[in-house]
DNA sequence: CATAGTAGTATCCTGTTGTATACTGCAATT
DNA sequence: AATTGCAGTATACAACAGGATACTACTATG
């Protein structure tokens, strides 16, 4: 049960450093549309059907800002009509720490949930702790 | 500018799984909760105290939530009144690289910005990307 | 000529998140 | 005797994220 973290003022000092972090990534949509980008640049339509069930308003103010804290790049091209594409910036690999950790752990969390659905006539510690829904908690569970 | 991900498919795949880890850890608090629970089990109040800014609504829902999926473990100690504690599951811990990761980039992204505020007489790029201002999108800052 | 695709913007609306304030009932402290 | 701390709940409200739908002006395709 023991971590690296563990005296207070590490521990105090990390609250703050994820809260920075978070506060950049926040949101449902910013990590999946970086990651929708790490094969290469997408023209925004392109990365809307990627991304299903994003709507253009949200992802067009999710891009914005991607831009401004300059993971992601637009450019524009003068065909006519014009083309806008979007990419990764170098600086935007200093995520990908981040994006293989919830990756992996995503994955995983996911095959465990499959697992308990199927032994779910087991409930010894449903007192303390109520089998969650976990159906209805993922969305997707093709 | 190649990372590992870079075929449609396991991207497609990634997005997926990014989507489940965020499903679950979405939200301003769920981590930095988990992390100030990192150097030993707490009691409410005390939790309260060290998240600044949370309020006893807001916290009771995340606990709740957390401890329905499985990472933390509400304790109830029948003294007069009764005292509880919340501590972290031993399945907590596969979310240990993604704090890690975080806390990384966190502690990174701010020196990155303070360098940024200190040279932000150099404009070179200002047309094509927007000099963000840094000071009022991080909150601490001190 | 009608449809589809381009890169978004404009409105309107809902739902979640977060804030503010007050309150419980019991015990220990001042 | 009054205040403080405990672990929250209750209520009302504000703010914001996100969703639904429609629309632009232009071009290429069927």
């Amino acid at each position: 049960m023991e971590r690296k973290l563990h005296t207070k003022e590490t521990c105090k000092q990390s609250v703050t450093e994820i809260t920075d972090a978070l506060y950049v990534l926040n949101g449902k949509w910013k990590l999946p549309l970086i990651v929708s980008l790490t094969n290469g640049p997408k023209r925004f339509n392109e990365i809307q059907r990627e991304l299903k069930n994003i709507t253009p308003k949200v992802l067009s103010k999710e891009l914005r800002e991607l831009e401004q804290n300059e993971f992601v790049i637009r450019k524009v091209f003068d065909t006519v009509p014009v083309s806008v594409t979007y990419e990764l910036t170098e600086y935007s690999k200093c995520l990908d720490d981040i994006i293989e950790a919830l990756r992996a752990f995503g994955q995983q969390h996911r095959e465990r949930i499959i697992g308990k659905n199927k032994s779910s006539s087991v409930h010894e510690h449903a007192a303390e702790l109520p089998e969650p829904e976990y159906a209805d908690e993922l969305e997707v569970l093709k």
